[in-house]
RNA sequence: GGAGGCUUCGCCUAGUCCGGUCUAUGGCGCCGCACUGCUAAUGCGGUUUGGGUUUAUCGCCCAUCCCGGGUUCAAAUCCCGGAGCCUCCGCCA
């Protein structure tokens, strides 16, 4: 028995890109800080696993007839057919063997390899490119941190969060728990109007979906996982909403398809010590409301631009001063092509804070989960997959408490959130 | 958690006991063609997915009967493990 195909092995770049265009390839992983080399690597062993398979499939056939002679031998040639097919039997076992470890060759040699970006400035993480900035930065003279204006309104108590779960665990309460769920409201009420579908998904996955949304790779430390189940936490609902289309061909021609997906997030935030270790910023969980699209290839790109648009409508709406970045292709995650984030402006800080990220993931993680689309010609096509958050719960309320703290310690409520909060002002209790 | 039944190429289904042209049956749906004022009906043909080969088309080859192993010259069919669905019992918000 065989491996899957290459079309579903995991951490699989469009082998036909990579056979028809390399340099592309070379390119992007020079873009990205990675080895080009690597993509030869990656030539070889499709090389090897072609040339490999071509002679299975060749053996195979001729197993077939010799099997078939076996059946039509006469009595007195039974035996002596019997014995040839055994002898090739071996051979053919022996080829089968050749062709799983080629697979597993060009397995590995996949990994290897993320995503070929889409454009996008390269080098790292200081290396992005800022878009544009709006708003108005508040004018303050001593402006407040998040966890002095929380514990004022009890709103946040990380100590007895660290007492109960230990450090980066904490509590919201009153306004601060009203606060946000009525920012899961205004997202979601934002969402289903644009046409999203709403989704409470599961925060406990399969390893195939947490494999297949490209999370086991690099960023397997930062994954929860149940060993007795075998069961991974998601750090975001792209993750379930992904898979859940996994296996599957999609119906794309009335337009991309889309999920506005809500959940709890986990994150183990390893490697990150001694980070942003103060109040909410960095935390085990939270809850976010997640866009999620599959649409056809061509189409990812103004999709994207387009998830990074209702992000932007809805920082605008809380009335925050943020900034769009370009983020550089060594920053990106292995999944994706291209990737813009929205910082909001930290006051107590004076530094910008990532509050939304949009990627778009073109096939890579499509390829990974077997989610195709029939295409115009009724056969199926390539998918392309696209997140964005759209409220992630922690950090929306970090940025809301500082912006619009006030001299006297409460916090205005903006327009757009009061109807959902049934007050103006955030005041202790 | 316990017991039993089930899973076949879009949907339904034959085949599994007793291994071999299963190169998987039939129906529905869908596509094409023919016939016909139009439609309908009827007839004929096609209709899983992936890989390899081919300049490309046509085609040819290989794999695929929930998934993974095993037995065998040969597995939809036999054996082991796993997943999912259904029924009943137990437990539970």
């Amino acid at each position: 028995m065989r491996m899957p195909p290459p079309g579903n092995l995991e951490g699989v770049i469009d082998l036909r890109l990579l056979r028809d265009d390399p340099e592309r390839v070379r390119a992007s992983q020079r873009a990205r800080g990675e080895d080009p080399a690597l993509v030869d690597g990656l030539l070889a062993a499709d090389e090897r696993r072609r040339a490999v398979v071509t002679r299975a499939d060749a053996l195979r056939g001729e197993q077939k007839s010799v099997s078939n002679a076996v059946r039509q031998a006469a009595p007195d040639e039974r035996a002596a057919a019997v014995g040839r097919a055994r002898e090739l039997a071996a051979i053919v076992k022996q080829a089968e063997a050749q062709e799983l470890a080629a697979d597993a060759a060009l397995r590995l040699a996949q990994l290897d390899v993320p995503n070929v970006i889409e454009g996008g400035p390269p080098g790292d993480e200081d290396d992005y490119v800022v878009l544009r900035e709006v708003g108005e930065k508040p004018r303050l003279d001593q402006p407040l941190d998040h966890v002095e204006i929380g514990e004022r309104l009890a709103a946040i108590d990380t100590e007895r969060g660290a007492k109960v779960s230990g450090a980066r665990f904490y509590y919201l309460t009153g306004v601060g728990a009203l606060l946000e769920l009525a920012l899961v409201n205004l997202a979601m009420a934002q969402a289903v109007e644009a046409g999203f579908i709403p989704a409470i998904v599961p925060s406990l996955v399969r390893p195939e979906a947490m494999e297949g949304t490209g999370f086991l790779g690099s960023h397997a430390p930062e994954v929860y996982h149940l060993t007795e189940d075998d069961l991974y936490l998601v750090g975001t609902s792209e993750v379930a909403l992904a898979a859940r289309h996994m296996n599957e061909i999609l119906d794309l021609g009335a337009g991309p398809l889309r999920y506005a997906g809500f959940s709890t997030c986990f994150r183990r935030e390893a490697g990150s010590y001694g980070k942003d270790t103060r109040g909410i910023i960095r935390v085990h969980q939270f809850d976010k409301v997640e866009m999620f699209s599959f649409t056809t290839l061509d189409r990812a790109h103004d999709e994207h631009l387009r998830l990074l648009a209702w992000e932007e409508e809805f920082l605008a709406k809380l009335e925050l001063p943020y900034r769009v970045i370009d983020v550089a292709a060594g920053d990106l995650g292995s999944s994706a092509a291209r990737k813009y984030d929205c910082e909001a402006w930290l006051p107590s800080q004076a530094r910008w804070l990532e509050l939304t990220s949009t990627s778009n993931c073109t096939d890579y993680q499509a390829r990974r989960l077997g989610i195709r689309a029939r295409g115009a010609d009724g056969r199926p096509a390539l998918v392309a997959t696209l997140n964005g958050t759209l409220m992630a719960s922690t950090r929306t309320i970090v940025a809301i408490l500082e912006n619009h703290q006030q001299p006297d310690g409460s916090v205005r409520v903006p327009k757009a959130l009061r109807s959902y909060l049934d007050r103006e002002v955030l005041e202790a209790p």
